[in-house]
DNA sequence: CCAAATGTTCAATTCATATTGAACGTTCTG
DNA sequence: CAGAACGTTCAATATGAATTGAACATTTGG
C-alpha cells in the first residue's frame, strides 16, 4: 500500500498530464508541496526515481512558469527549489495569457475575410470574443485569489523539515 | 497565400492542440464555425483532407464534449454536424469538472496522511481547496455567459449556406 | 435481393513529445 | 591545480497518443 505522500505525488503527476503538461513536472511540484521546504535536484532524482536531466529540465520549466522558485540555501552549494505559495494560480495566469493570445490571433484572421463572407466573419469574431472575455474573467479570479494570499502575504508557517524525518 | 477560412481552420486546430486536445478535432470545429451550417462527415474529409475514420471519431468526440450537435437534415441521408452556439463554453465546463475531480481526489488522499505529517497535510488540503474554488468560479462565469446567449436563446441568424458558393 | 453509401470500430502505423544517457562547461574544495 | 560536484544541453530512445486503412454492420435505393 503506497503512502499518502506517494499517492499525492503520483496524483499531481497525473493531473498535470491531464491538463496537457509533463507528468514529471507535476510530480516535482507535488513533491515540493509535501516537503514544504527547498529541495535540490539530487533530492528529486532519488525521491522520484528520475534522471538528472529530467529533474533539471522540468524544474526549470516549472520555474519559468512561475510555479517554482529557485532559492539559495545558506551553506548549501546546490541550487534548491520550493513551490510558490499558490502554484495553481500560475497555471491560471498562463491559461489567461493563452486565451488572450488566441483571441488576438483569431481577430487578426477575422479581418482577412472578404466582403461576401460577412456571416462567417461575424461567427469567427464572436468566437474570438469569447476567448477574450474569458481571459478577462480569469484575470478577475486571479486578482481575487491573489489579494488574500498575495505574493507578499505572511504565510505564518515555514516549517516542513521537521516532519517525515 | 492561404484564405482566411483556411487560416482560421488551421488556427483552431493549433489552439485545440495547445489546450491539450486533438488537432483534427479543432479543425473540425473551426470548419463548422466558418460554415455556419450543418456539414456531413464526407464534407469534412474532403475539406480538411482527413480520413473517414478521423472525421467520425473526432466529430463524435466533440459531440460528446458538447461542442458539436448532430442534426438530421431533411431529405439528407447522412448525419450532419453543426457547432453549438458558444462552443468554448463547453470546454470551460469540462475544465470545471476536471478541476472538481482533482479537488475530490486530492482531498481523499489528504485524509491518508498520518498524525506527524500535519504540515504536509495542510499544504495538500490548501492545494485541493484552490482547485475546488476555481471550479466554483468557473461555474459562475459559465452561468454568466450562458444566461445572455443561453441554449434556448434565439440567435437571429441561421444562414451560412449562402456564402462562399 | 443486390449494390452502393454511410458510420463505426480496431489493429497498425505514424507522429509528437517526454525522458534519458552522455558529454560538456563551470564552480567549488581540498 | 586537480578532481569532484553540479547544472545544462543535446542527440538518441522510449513512450504515448493521434491518425489512418481496412474490415464490418447497417441502411438505402434500385
Amino acid at each position: 500500500m503506497p503512502t499518502a505522500r506517494e499517492e499525492f505525488i503520483r496524483q499531481t503527476g497525473l493531473m498535470t498530464q491531464a491538463e496537457g503538461g509533463a507528468r514529471i513536472a507535476g510530480q516535482i511540484l507535488g513533491y515540493l508541496i509535501v516537503e514544504g521546504a527547498p529541495r535540490t535536484l539530487s533530492d528529486m532524482t532519488e525521491a522520484l526515481k528520475i534522471s538528472k536531466a529530467s529533474a533539471s529540465t522540468n524544474a526549470r520549466l516549472l520555474e519559468m512558469k512561475g510555479l517554482l522558485r529557485r532559492v539559495a540555501v545558506l551553506g548549501q552549494r546546490q541550487d534548491a527549489f520550493e513551490a510558490v505559495p499558490m502554484p495553481g494560480v500560475q497555471s491560471l495566469i498562463g491559461m489567461a495569457q493563452r486565451f488572450r493570445a488566441h483571441a488576438d490571433e483569431i481577430e487578426r484572421i477575422a479581418r482577412g475575410f472578404s466582403e461576401d463572407e460577412a456571416g462567417a466573419r461575424a461567427r469567427v469574431e464572436e468566437f474570438a470574443a469569447f476567448y477574450r472575455q474569458s481571459a478577462a474573467f480569469f484575470d478577475e479570479w486571479i486578482e481575487n485569489v491573489t489579494r488574500s494570499q498575495g505574493p507578499f502575504a505572511a504565510t505564518g508557517e515555514k516549517e516542513g523539515d521537521d516532519e517525515h524525518a
